[in-house]
DNA sequence: ATGGCATTGCAACAATGA
């Protein structure tokens, strides 16, 4: 099974792109940010074409979460569902093929000082909430998605450059350690110790060209599915050529079911 | 070459992203 994270900023401007990939690709399941459009807006016929199932949870303008999928998904729910009234669309989930694929877009919150970092400090406490209620590490779980947040130094081109920034700074690169600690594993990273593997690079100052990388785009899984992962990685082709999205699709491929 | 911000919206540039 493959499954995909991909940000396309924006479904209507990456369309043609998101269609074609899955053509060439052939993923299983795809996790979707930013989609940036209302479910009605949603291209619904043209990925049932390619033989996808789509579970979405979009809104106008920002934010927009979605799941593809080649099988049924099933149990599908939006949000936290913890009775907070929350506009932004970031959170989605279903079941797959016995397991649980939760597509996430964190809050970037924008400068440290700001009000959106507090929102997104809130959000992340929220996600723990919802993880201790809602799932387990024993059962198969697959939370993938745009962290913004760069875990290690070896996920930022420049550290010296992001640090302290709402993307790498010791309170975000905690709240990966916590995940972890609940019993997730960064498959992406399991399969690439090495340093300099990025999901983002800004559209300026030539940030793809000179690589000036961030890794924010992650893969988590539960022990079960993280040990039956054979391989991982970043499709660093997608972000070449004509508008392109900010983000690369980061993909795994499982021993699953 | 992989290229110098991009996307959205009651439509002007402001808001947002990371």
């Amino acid at each position: 099974m493959k499954v995909v994270t991909w940000n396309l900023n924006s479904i209507r401007a990456r369309e043609e792109r998101l269609l074609s990939w899955l053509s060439r690709q052939a993923p299983d399941v795809v996790c979707l940010q930013e989609t940036k459009v209302t479910d009605e807006q949603f291209p619904h016929d043209a990925v049932k074409e390619l033989g996808y199932h789509a579970a979405v949870h979009g809104q106008k303008t920002y934010n927009g979460v979605a799941i593809l999928s080649r099988e049924p998904i099933d149990d599908i729910r939006i949000g936290f569902g913890d009775g907070v009234d929350d506009p932004q669309a970031r959170c989605i989930c279903g079941m797959i093929q016995g397991a649980r694929f939760i597509s996430v877009y964190v809050p970037n919150g924008d400068k440290p000082e700001s009000d959106k970092y507090v929102y997104k400090q809130e959000w992340l406490e929220r996600l723990f909430a919802y993880l201790d209620k809602t799932h387990a590490p024993e059962t198969p779980l697959l939370i993938s998605g745009d962290f913004n947040i760069a875990p290690e130094p070896a996920d930022v081109a420049e550290p010296d450059v992001w640090r302290g920034s709402v993307l790498f700074n010791p309170d975000m690169t905690g709240v990966i350690t916590r995940l972890l600690g609940w019993g997730l594993e960064d498959v992406v990273r399991k399969h690439n110790p090495e340093p300099g593997l990025y999901s983002w690079w800004d559209y300026r100052q030539l940030g793809f060209p000179r690589n000036k990388g961030l890794r924010i785009d992650h893969i988590l899984a539960t022990p079960e599915l993280a040990s039956r992962t054979t391989s991982a990685g970043v499709d660093r082709d997608e972000r070449k050529g004509s508008k392109p999205s900010d983000h690369a699709p980061v993909m795994a491929e499982l021993d699953w079911p």
